[in-house]
DNA sequence: ACAATTATATGAGATATCTCATATTTTTGC
DNA sequence: GCAAAAATATGAGATATCTCATATAATTGT
């Protein structure tokens, strides 16, 4: 984690305005950090000192099980809130958030600000629909993977994060996102192929039959 | 849906007061209604007239997937507040919840009161806490329920529900919540019956080897 | 008290998914 | 540019879980 001083600080608070958030000005408490890619946010077990608005980039909330079995739970974009949990309950932070790009957030310092924040009826409303939505999604997403199998999950996903019909996500990032193994993965990629609905292309996959990918998918 | 009158509504505020979690008084607006075992609270796709504070009962909270499946999300249990993203969001209800049990809850009429809600920090900030330990416990058990199979999450389910000793426990609940068919719930119980870590007795079944149990239980 | 509904119970066969082993290719750090 | 690490790839066999069929017992509404 880097601080970034001005100018660079000034570029970014410009640039992604969250003044409106709350009802004090927040601008003079907020830092702005950078994370190479890889670089955990916040491990499990430790105790924030931040809690970050995720402006740039993209990361990954994981949870360890106490087999040792790591869970991805969410990918986390630009605009989120990262470490809000903390914030209120005054925990030590549960899941581990791990960059997958660089990675730039403001920081708001959790020791100064906490009071403040804790009374702000427009910070508090703000959080409030971001929790709830948050929470809608997760159950969603939960629901689905329990109720349906991996060919009509995949389906849905080939369809959400292709870009111009071609399909090129990490597996092991995909594997890990819809609860199943990567061996399980491949096998029903191959699938896929083998109905000729998608096609292996060195690094990644065409969609040859969109409708039946559809059909699939709608069965989620 | 039955709205109780004085004198009991007063008998029903005054053993749960839920004035401490808003900044004005919040009274005046409640009603104290009562639902019948099976009835639904909420109804999916309907916009709810009212948040409700569940203070006695137990009810379920569903989803039902397009394929028409059925997904019990969680257990509701008192004290908790329903309709709380629907609140917020401004959205018809997109979950089902179903009383399990005879409920009485505290309804907060959503259009009168609305706007001071959203104004008022100290209802904010306990419902932001009451929405993030929600959200902690959904995926945490999201989580669990991808990682393990079912004989040890089920190990772990006994040892939380069992009284003295004793589990009995609707195998439809416990299936739906535990996110398995109703078959694979049976086959893993009749394992543990054969492995003499539980024994069957007519409505219900007795805890045998509560060491091997919690060593199962212990994987999660 | 009886009919209707709901819950329990069990068998058989299919399928979805996992584990482990192992090889190759690509990416990354230095 | 090279060594190490990460990602891709595939096979074989095990197991967790599902679907469907069917029977009985318990609970509920009237």
């Amino acid at each position: 984690m880097q601080f970034l001083i001005e100018p660079m600080r000034s570029v970014y608070i410009e640039k992604y305005p969250i003044e409106s958030l709350f009802s004090f000005p927040i601008t003079p408490y907020i830092q702005v950090v950078q994370f190479e890619r890889g670089e955990f946010i916040f491990k499990e077990g430790s105790y924030p000192d931040y809690m970050f608005y995720l402006v740039e980039g993209k990361a990954k909330l994981y949870v360890t099980q106490k087999n040792g079995k790591v869970s991805l739970l969410n990918f986390l974009h630009a605009p989120t809130f990262m470490g809000e949990i903390e914030l209120l309950n005054e925990e030590r932070y549960s899941r581990g958030i791990q960059t997958a790009t660089k990675v730039i957030c403001l920081a708001i310092p959790i020791h100064t600000t906490k009071d403040k924040l804790l009374k702000d009826a427009t910070f508090l409303k703000y959080l409030c629909i971001f929790l709830s939505k948050k929470q809608t999604t997760i159950t969603s997403r939960y629901a689905e993977n329990q109720a349906f199998p991996l060919i009509n999950r995949l389906a849905s996903f080939i369809l959400l994060s292709a870009d111009h019909d071609l399909y090129k996500e990490k597996h092991t990032e995909v594997c890990e996102y819809l609860g199943v193994s990567y061996r399980h993965l491949l096998h029903v990629l191959a699938q896929l192929c083998d109905e000729g609905i998608i096609e292996k292309q060195s690094r990644s996959y065409k969609i040859r039959d969109k409708n039946r990918l559809q059909q699939l998918a709608k069965e989620v």
